[in-house]
RNA sequence: GCCGGGAUGGCGAAAUUGGCAGACGCAGCGGACUUAAAAUCCGCAGGUCCGAAAGGACUGUGGGGGUUCGAUUCCCCCUCCCGGCACCA
């Protein structure tokens, strides 16, 4: 029988510590190798007898080490998957790597290592590293997407795609990156023309043969169903949405002038076609502008030396802009070709110019030019003194601007035509749809749309990838591998060097082999797959991992996927176009092959902000760089994990400060030696109910207990800002620091304490696991701490019984009264009336005016 | 240029519906414990001014205006920082 006086005494002998330092490095190893010694702690399987709930982090490329971005992600994710197991979810919490990419053939090249050692050599230290956090994954649908038993399925997609039409070979201009030595897709060049892993080197352009995807066929449907996805950032949205560009235009071919001088203009019938978005103003247009690299203008130069080197110029204009990252400042430069054009509407005959701030990427890469309506043409009207004719008058709510000469340009659509031949007088709404009836009726021209979303260009000429599943055969031109030959493996032999092309080309006995069609000799691609195909599907292997007859089982993957995807996906901003426009094409390319009923692969998206460091991205050249290692070998990863919840919301910057997470530990310290202190499961009253009514100390615990349960709840169900929750449950404790003569004194009964402190661990569960299956188990709790049901709040618990109600003068505080919390407004205005500083604040004068916010302030306006 | 997000003590931040600005934590100061230190526990703390003190006055959420009994919160104008898009026809 132990003693009431020695709390100690309730500690298991074997466990117990020297004094009440909380030692992290020896609770946390120990919690951790118990945890990997029950790898089904955390497994999910389908149960229709419980509600499903998929929490995802982004999956991490393994190159070497987690960084403090990591730890925050899955800290987060983390928190959400052990407060929804607590609530009873059935959750499915996996974990993989995106291993195949570049840095493990650099690694390869610098230190000599194959690529597929190193990456798995990675992966190892950092699952290690994942595990000593205490992350709660379920191994066993561990994903690494190097390896053959998860790439053949990206193999047998592209099967699939080129079945459909939806992978097709084309030789285009490309991105080329020097460093990476590879081509790359748009989505991989940023804004001002450099590669997206090297930032300072520009992006060449190339004319290659590659394999494309069809993104576009979605074009569409990705824009429409945006609108589904309301549980997704609005930034990240509205990215989405300028990425996909929709435009709605018409096309107009504009015949070439023959009668001048047709000599070097192509073949008699040529026409350049323009597409705009305001063909209501086409009798305004004066002249058609070509961007430098029209085709067009390769004939037209071809015998005009002089024109060539003005051509060539704006070319040069055009890439130093971009390489600059100001082509939206470039000053407006073109030249005339000496040619015309023919506006089909009117049968003018417009001047045609090359200009370089045409861009050839974008719709045809030709345009009308309608100074009078448009800003750019307008500028470069007034410079090179072309005509520049009105064609819409405005329409306003005010009747001094309707129908009157506006000021120039003017671009609005709220107007009328006018010298507009057979449209003058209509709405330029009115023009615009009968415009484009006429010139489709006409064969010169329809109603169209044009995206800047182009189709995903997935060719690497790097070794580091899954292999394309194709053959080239002599007699039988391109060949799909056949799907029982798959997966055509990746060759471990290979000499990587960054210049030369593909290393695979280098393979021959991977490069020869025989025309399934024919049996002839052909050659196999030896261009692999961008990495970003591989994470397009990733998720839903997860809910089938060990599967070798299909990418995943349909059946298995609907249950965890749902009608509307992934509950909750977790992850860095930087991919909100790249990876996540890829994932929702690739979602619906797979439910258009019938694998899944959901039209998109994520419900909710949260994008959680970066980890700086004294105001800067952590970077080695800064020397800001904080380890995960240091601080779990310094604090424990309990304070590591707790830290990066409590110095931010999860979706500012957070600004790492050691002396921040200093004040972690300190607080986890004291947590545990209020329960060094006051946990004795073996007490008699420990296990008994607590009584109804409670002493006034005892009362103030329970009344702040039901409010912190609040606070935390609501969070996770609503805003996450834990930063705050982890702030509440610090109250709590300091509350019971506060208490803590009392409870010495048994003014607590023992019964609540043991109440207060199973909540409180329960509350602690999702932030900081170790610590809380620490006390879990001191406590003498026999159930797994992951499954306890999460506490519930009790309003009539949490209720005030007196609130304290600031009264304000004039809006000025002045003084305050305390009141039962059920006062009633003529009560508490006696009160405050009564109160001795308001009193002497109003004395002299007359209350005009009482104000009384139940439950919140008095303001009393007096004169 | 357009579209988002942001600016609050020495620092990270809080204020959930227009109602006590600065919760919680860091750093700081004071006290207790200690031979001493560390650790721990308790307390103080936006700024300026008055006061020996208790206390009091004024002021304060990037700047200026407005609505309101009352504004960090709503409206208008402006500055700066971060992110995205950008001659997209």
């Amino acid at each position: 029988m132990p003693t009431e006086d020695n709390a100690k005494t309730a500690v298991p002998s074997a466990e117990r510590p020297n004094d009440e330092r909380y030692d992290a490095q020896r609770v946390e190893t120990k919690w951790s190798e118990r945890w990997q010694q029950n790898p089904s702690l955390y497994a999910a399987e389908p149960n229709s007898s419980k509600r499903k709930y998929y929490v995802l982090e982004m999956l991490p490329y393994p190159s070497g080490a987690l960084h403090m971005g990591h730890v925050r992600n899955y800290s987060i994710g983390d928190a959400l998957a052990r407060y929804m197991w607590m609530n009873g979810y059935n959750v499915l919490h996996p974990m993989g790597w995106d291993s195949f990419g570049l840095p493990a053939e650099n690694a390869a090249i610098s230190a000599n290592v194959p690529p597929r050692e190193w990456t798995l050599r990675n992966i190892a230290n950092m699952k290690a590293q994942m595990n000593r956090l205490g992350f709660a994954y379920d191994w066993a649908r561990e994903v690494t997407t190097c390896l053959p038993e998860y790439y053949r399925w990206n193999q047998w997609f592209f099967l699939k795609l080129f079945e459909q039409g939806l992978a097709y070979r084309k030789k285009s201009k490309v991105n080329w990156c020097p460093k990476c030595a590879t081509v790359l897709a748009n989505e991989q060049v940023l804004s001002n023309g450099c590669c997206w892993r090297h930032e300072d080197t520009l992006v060449e352009q190339r004319e290659l043969e590659q394999w494309f995807l069809r993104i576009t066929k979605y074009a569409d449907e990705l824009l429409r169903d945006l609108e589904k996805l309301d549980g997704w950032p609005d930034k990240v949205r509205t990215m989405q949405r300028n990425w996909i560009g929709r435009s709605e235009g018409t096309l107009v071919d504009f015949k070439l002038d023959y009668a001048e001088n047709h000599k070097g203009f192509g073949p008699a019938g040529s026409t350049i076609s323009v597409f705009t978005t305001r063909v209501d103003t086409i009798f305004g247009a004066t002249s058609v502008q070509l961007a430098p690299e029209h085709p067009i203008v390769g004939d037209l130069t071809a015998t005009n030396a002089d024109l060539r080197v003005k051509v060539d110029q704006l070319i040069a204009e055009q890439r130093k802009a971009k390489e600059a990252g100001d082509i939206g400042e470039i000053e407006k430069h073109g030249v005339f070709t000496g040619r015309y054009a023919i506006n089909p509407y009117n049968n003018e005959k417009v001047p045609i110019w090359v200009a370089n701030y045409i861009l050839m990427d974008y719709g045809t890469g030709a345009i009308m030019s309608v100074p009078a309506h448009d800003e750019r043409d307008y500028e470069f009207a007034q410079k090179y003194k072309l005509e520049i004719r009105l064609v819409i008058l405005p329409i306003s709510d005010d009747p001094e601007e309707t129908m009157t000469e506006p000021a120039l340009p003017f671009v609005s659509e709220r107007g009328m035509l006018i010298n507009s031949g057979k449209y003058g007088g209509l709405s330029c709404q009115q023009a615009m749809q009968q415009m484009a009836e006429y010139a489709e009726q006409k064969g010169f021209g329809k109603a169209t749309v044009t995206y800047r979303l182009k189709d995903w260009g997935i060719s690497r000429q790097r070794y580091w990838g899954t292999p394309i599943p194709m053959l080239y055969c002599e007699k039988d031109g391109i060949v799909a591998a056949p799907e029982k030959d798959l997966p055509v493996i990746l060759p471990e032999k290979v000499e990587i060097t960054l210049t030369g092309g593909s290393p695979l080309s280098r393979v021959p006995e991977f490069v020869h082999t025989t025309c399934p069609k024919c049996g002839g000799p052909a050659r196999r691609e030896t261009d692999t797959m961008d990495t970003f195909v591989d994470s397009s599907w990733y998720f839903y292997r997860y809910t089938d991992a060990r599967n070798d007859r299909a990418p995943f089982d349909s059946k298995t993957a609907q249950y965890w996927f749902g009608d509307r995807g992934i509950d909750q996906y977790i992850g860095g901003v930087e991919h909100a176009i790249l990876h996540l426009i890829y994932s929702r094409f690739w979602t619906k390319f797979m439910r258009d092959l019938g694998l899944l009923t959901n039209d998109e692969p994520v419900e909710r998206l949260f994008t959680q902000g970066m980890v700086i460091k004294d105001g800067a991205k952590m970077s080695k050249s800064l020397g800001n760089v904080v380890s995960p290692d240091e601080m779990v070998a310094r604090y424990g990863a309990d304070a590591a994990r707790l830290y990066s919840l409590f110095a931010a919301p999860p979706d500012r910057d957070l600004d790492w400060q050691d002396s921040g997470i200093e004040g972690i530990q300190r607080f986890l310290g004291r947590v545990y030696r209020f329960f060094v202190r006051n946990a004795r499961p073996n007490h008699p009253d420990w296990r008994k109910p607590v009584p109804a009514e409670l002493s006034p100390v005892a009362r103030a615990i329970q009344r702040k207990l039901h409010q912190t349960i609040k606070r935390v709840s609501d969070d996770f169900q609503g805003r996450w800002h834990f930063n705050t929750c982890i702030a509440a449950i610090m109250e709590l404790v300091n509350v019971l620091y506060g208490a803590d003569d009392a409870i010495a004194k048994k003014e607590v009964p023992v019964a609540f304490v043991a109440e207060v402190q199973r909540s409180l661990v329960l509350l602690l569960a999702p932030f900081a696991p170790y610590l809380a299956h620490e006390l879990w188990e001191m406590m003498g709790e026999q159930g797994s701490l992951l499954r306890a049901p999460w506490p519930k709040f009790d309003a009539a618990l949490a209720k005030e019984e007196e609130i304290e109600i600031p009264v304000q003068i004039n809006g000025k505080l002045r003084g305050r009264v305390t009141v039962p919390a059920e006062a009633t407004e003529e009560f508490v205005l006696e009160c405050a009336l009564a109160d001795e500083k308001v009193q002497a604040a109003i004395a002299g004068k007359q209350v005009v005016k009482k104000i009384y916010v139940p439950g919140k302030m008095v303001n009393l306006v007096v004169k």
